[in-house]
DNA sequence: ATTGATTTGTTTCCAGGGAAACAATATATG
DNA sequence: CATATATTGTTTCCCTGGAAACAAATCAAT
């Protein structure tokens, strides 16, 4: 009689952390196949989502709202530029920092993005009824708030 | 007497897969930075988890469990190998198929990385009680059901 | 058995993001 | 005012992973 070989080494699966991330994945995963017949990034629509909140954004907001390093959003804004949905402007008093700001093009594209985000949300979590999304919205923001996380937007 | 101007676009917040994402990535960063100071990555640690989990483990196995490309997949085995922590051998009736399998020192380290995992996980969620834990538990293997995800670890 | 198709694994190329070097501007201190 | 320091943003380098080209081996079919 053998007692469990195995060894005391609990399962990936045994983890929170494991389910978390593997449902996380999946959820962002779809929404990227969805924005990328837009041609965006999930990167870029929580940046453009970002500016669309107030008209004119530091890079420093950004950044914090990203939560990328400086010169990863450094990059993403160029891209933005590039396809024509944002720009950089000189800040009022200052030579150095900028103020970014969403094109017309831009602002007209959001809401399409946005409703993508919000089906792709009805998609994975529109068969629970109310209450579970209630619970699970609160077990997440009970993690974010036990453990001090700052409310940094997404990856 | 202005409507509400910021238009129909919902919040960033109000998406339970932004919550999800943020979350996760949280836990999975501080996993990854314990697992930094041995010397591994996530991926790493999947690989050889998988690997101890059956003496003899064949390529295809190990895709399916990372979630990842083959290619993408042969480069982790590559990585360990010159770690020392894995080693590819001829599958017994093929010379086209491998069996992977961890080495000594592998198998050795595997206690220790896995308490890694355990400790993370306690770190995140052992403040929740049982109840709380079973219902995210619970929430997130449901959604796996309900969508018909094949439960391939991780990322 | 030979040729063609499939499967298995590796390599190459590309995109995204972190780290850190760099450039430019602003602030502090003598 | 001049120079040292700090801050802001960009660029460069590197690493990881996906896509797809590639190589090698197996299988199919005539």
């Amino acid at each position: 009689m053998s007692l469990a070989p195995t060894s005391n080494v609990s399962p990936l699966e045994a983890h929170l952390g494991f389910w978390l991330r593997y449902v996380s994945n999946q959820v962002s995963g779809r929404f990227e196949q969805q924005l990328e017949a837009q041609g965006f990034t999930v990167t870029e629509w929580v940046a453009m989502r970002t500016l669309f909140e107030r008209a004119h954004t530091s890079h420093a907001e950004l950044i914090s709202a990203l939560g990328m390093t400086k010169g990863a959003a450094s990059k993403v804004v160029s891209k933005l530029e590039h396809k024509g949905m944002a720009v950089r402007q000189a800040a009022e008093g200052s030579a150095r920092e900028q103020v970014l700001a969403l094109t017309a093009a831009g602002r007209a594209l959001l809401p399409v993005l946005a409703a993508l985000a919000d089906e792709n949300d009805r998609f994975f979590f529109g068969h629970l009824d109310e209450a579970q999304r209630g619970e699970l919205m609160a077990l997440m923001q009970g993690l974010v708030c036990h453990h001090q996380l700052k409310v940094v937007p997404i990856k």
